[in-house]
DNA sequence: ATGGTAGGTCTCCTA
């Protein structure tokens, strides 16, 4: 009897189109079998995929919008597009989904930043966020999703570990307890596993360093706001998590790195 | 306590 692993990895490229080069260099480097992308900053028109397809990246399902958001799977295994949510009701691209032919769900989120300052109240891009997680967490509990797994751009770091200071960062949006009792409720109501941090439960964990840092690697202040989350049925089933940090030292990075995970069956 | 950088676009938005 023959296992099939399917390796999924996820990344925020901020503009695909002048970050092409680094997707190329990722699939070559690293073969994940499927690579979800969140802000490309691009309509579809102008997104080139031929040198994904060149790479054996020969299937991709991708919305894409003028400026910003966008998301897109590109994958060497054949992808049925399940369509595109959008739960904040205004035509942002900030979600994809895709079934494999083994039947497993791939569901592609870019959650909003939500701004400066964490009250709703005088910010309400801090409001917007807060709308769409509460709107993943109803679609969690209304659709109770199996074999799925949901990747993507949270801008949440629920745990104290996902951030490098828990204290400095309680009112800095993407740390603050009104997102992370949020995204925990998201968990509960679709019974999600964080299979990055099953996988590596111990000591700090980033995904994202800020470009404003003089010296991103010699301070590290980072945090893990990209994730890979399973329902319950894949617990068991997935291993080998990784969160690729050299990327963030690439000519010209992202300020977001690749986070992989296997799956078996 | 503050300001720092990056990308896309149409002169400033978002992150």
């Amino acid at each position: 009897m023959r296992t099939l692993t399917v390796t999924i990895a996820t990344w925020n490229i901020n503009s695909v189109r002048l970050r092409e080069n680094l997707v190329c260099r990722l699939l070559e480097e690293e073969q994940p079998d499927i690579l979800c992308l969140q802000e490309l900053k691009s309509v579809e028109e102008l997104v080139r995929t031929d040198g994904f397809a060149r790479l054996g990246y020969r299937h991709c399902v991708l919305r894409g919008q003028k400026a910003y958001n966008g998301v897109a799977i590109v994958s060497r295994l054949p992808l049925e597009d399940l369509g595109s949510r959008d739960f904040l009701g205004r035509g942002e691209a900030r979600h994809v989904a895709a079934r494999l032919e083994n039947g497993m769900v791939i569901e592609n989120f870019y959650v909003p930043a939500g701004g400066d300052e964490p009250d709703r109240t005088v910010n309400p891009k801090f409001g917007d966020k807060l709308d769409f997680v509460g709107a993943m967490r109803d679609w969690s509990h209304r659709d109770a999703p199996t074999r799925t797994v949901l990747v993507g751009d949270l801008n949440i770091a629920p745990l104290e570990h996902d951030v490098w200071s828990h204290r400095q960062l309680l009112k800095v949006v993407s740390h603050t307890p009104i997102e992370t009792d949020l995204l925990n409720s998201v968990i509960e109501a679709g019974n999600w596993t964080d299979v990055v941090r099953s996988d590596i439960p111990e000591g700090k964990l980033y995904s994202w360093w800020s470009y404003r840092a003089r010296d991103w690697n010699a301070s590290d202040r980072g945090r893990r706001l990209d994730h890979i989350w399973a329902t319950s049925d894949l617990v068991g089933t997935f291993h080998s998590s990784r969160i690729l940090r050299e990327v963030r030292g690439w000519d010209r990075p992202s300020d977001h790195v690749p986070v992989f995970a296997s799956f078996d069956g």
